[in-house]
DNA sequence: TTCACTTTGCCAACGCCGTTTACTTTGCCT
DNA sequence: AGGCAAAGTAAACGGCGTTGGCAAAGTGAA
């Protein structure tokens, strides 16, 4: 399986994600494309493997990058920046990862690779957590009131994870914030800012440090 | 072409980027998959036709939500929720015009429907400059210095049609702030935020109010 | 009218692709 | 020795994008 994924990982690294292909692995490997049917239900659950996989490849990064610092705003920022740095140095599978599944019905698979690759989700969102509640904690200035009916539209799963680390406030922003950090990287790597700037560098930057700021106001 | 349009059309909202193929389009017109190739050079050049083609849509919505408000500032909000109320009623088609291109090369087109589709996503931008610059004329207190370096690095070429209508650090906020808005909408669309929220409206204009806070500050 | 020419489409083929079915080989366990 | 599961193959099916050659239909001028 390891070599399965590497030889699909190969692929994906130099033509996308819609390079994958079954029979170009099985050539990879001396194999025959049935054979690979031994180790994976279709081209799809061998996908949604690979996906959870690079998942965890970037939550090791960003981790490494937040353990290699002390203070709370310090491991966020170095923890937004190395997530930015994996995704421009691994722009093919940052696409796979973020990819549009827009999955039309409410469909939780319960099974397989699918249900791996959204833990391997949560837990990259989840490792931002902590650092991002410390900082919250330690708020000079209460934040602008919520807009009505904003805290009730919080029902998803995970969010009782996170209830007991932050006050409901500090959720919304936290996952708004979310959205405005992986939305700022996907834009940047899906190339809509190139009519801006060639290297969209100094913008997160900035980006990031508003952010930091606003957090921590 | 308009037929062919339709028809590319009708798979995209039914199956998403994907789904859109030549032989399938040609048999709903009752045609040959090689007669296509009368009216374009390759699927791709037609899926890039067709993704300029919803991106004039799209500007349609949000520039008539635009011209149904007279202050700037409610401008720009009936903009970014109309935006928003796109992509969420035609989400394959938002999965189209966002979709990973991941250009590697620095290739400029520079002829055929590739281009077009530039212009659509330009001309789609610049909808909101006009109550973004006037808004940012209207703020009330200076924005935080910048970081170093960050104007320098506005070297895309678009960056010229808005030197005339905003001083650099607007120009700064209007990319950042659109990095932010298209990042929002397109990490909601693609389900990213489905572990926080079923329905990310509330969140979404909490965000909305928060960039308006920030931009008449 | 007739000739040349462009437009528009079809047919057949090539090589890819995912997937299924039936069949073989291998090796391990009892 | 017998049985059984694992692992792989060969062949086929239908779908795909793309190409090249050929036929029909229209067009416009001599």
């Amino acid at each position: 399986m390891n070599e399965i994924r590497a030889a699909a990982l190969a692929q994906l690294s130099t033509g996308g994600p819609s390079a994958i292909s079954l029979r170009a692995i099985a050539r990879d490997m001396g194999l025959t494309a049935a054979a690979l049917y031994r180790y994976y239900d279709s081209l799809e659950s061998l996908t949604e493997d690979l996906c959870a996989d690079r998942y965890r490849s970037m939550t090791r990064s960003v981790v490494a990058a937040r353990d290699a610092q002390t203070d709370c705003v310090s491991r966020l920022r170095a923890m937004c920046l190395a997530y930015r740095e994996w995704a421009l140095s691994h722009p093919q599978e940052y696409a796979l990862i973020c990819g549009a599944p827009v999955l039309l019905t409410g469909d939780t698979p319960q099974e397989g690779p699918a249900v791996e690759k959204m833990e391997a989700a949560v837990d990259f969102t989840l490792a931002f957590l902590g650092p991002f509640a410390e900082a919250w904690a330690g708020r000079r200035t209460p934040p602008p009131a919520l807009l009505p009916g904003v805290l009730e539209s919080l029902d998803g799963v995970v969010v009782e994870l996170l209830t007991d680390k932050l006050p409901p406030e500090g959720i919304v922003y936290f996952v708004n914030g979310w959205a405005r950090l992986s939305g700022a990287i996907t834009t940047e790597i899906f190339g809509h800012l190139r009519w801006a700037a060639s290297d969209a560098e100094p913008l997160f930057r900035e980006n990031l440090e508003d952010m930091l700021r606003q957090l921590t106001a």
